[in-house]
DNA sequence: TCACGGATTCGT
DNA sequence: CGAATCCGTGAT
């Protein structure tokens, strides 16, 4: 007798849900579920519960305000590729590309349920710099899904660590947080 | 080739 | 509040 086994995983969000503009995209992150399959073959999945978004040349805050470099190339690219950087020389921040190829722009990944603080992501979910450039459409290290019962309410507030960028751009409420 | 500073975190 | 820790960036 053959048992049914039922899929409970949620379904891979795929690249027509990144290539929209950040400010969609970034609160639309809240309740999704990042999902990172170790090296020794592990899954793990966590909820997105806050993100920042940076948008575009223009955005003072934006990596992308130094122009195309060798750094910032991935976020020039169409949504749905990773951009990870490493930050005070100790912790790899976790950004998803998002809008329409050439629209420089990224989602910070904040915070995730029980992991707090961008840097403690990296190092919980091993990340280096080989996931630069990484295809959320068909990785099978790192991925995110749309779980099956959703969750909506959320705040938004000024961006963290950003002093150095114009007070135009330093107070724009682009933080975005499960309540 | 060099100097600077950062989308952070932790301990004092 | 200061240290840890190192690479990308822009200037020399």
């Amino acid at each position: 007798m053959t048992k049914l086994s039922i899929d409970t995983t949620g379904i891979r969000l795929h690249r027509n849900f990144f290539t929209r503009d950040v400010l969609e995209v970034a609160p639309d992150l809240l309740g999704k579920v990042l999902v990172r399959q170790f090296e020794d073959n592990t899954i793990s999945r966590w909820i997105i519960t806050e993100t920042e978004a940076y948008k575009g040349e223009e955005d003072r805050a934006c990596h992308a305000s130094k122009g195309r470099t060798p750094r910032t190339e991935v976020m020039y690219r169409q949504g749905g590729y990773i951009y990870v950087y490493l930050i005070y020389g100790m912790y790899w921040l976790l950004n998803i590309v998002t809008g329409k190829r050439d629209q420089p722009q990224a989602v910070l990944i904040r915070g995730l349920s029980a992991i707090n603080g961008p840097g403690r992501i990296g190092k919980q979910l091993n990340l280096d710099q080989s996931f630069y450039e990484e295809d959320l459409n068909t990785s099978r290290r790192l991925w995110l899904e749309k779980p099956t019962q959703n969750t909506h309410a959320y705040k938004s507030s000024v961006r963290i660590g950003i002093d150095y960028a114009p007070n135009e751009w330093r107070l724009k409420p682009w933080r975005f947080s499960l309540i």
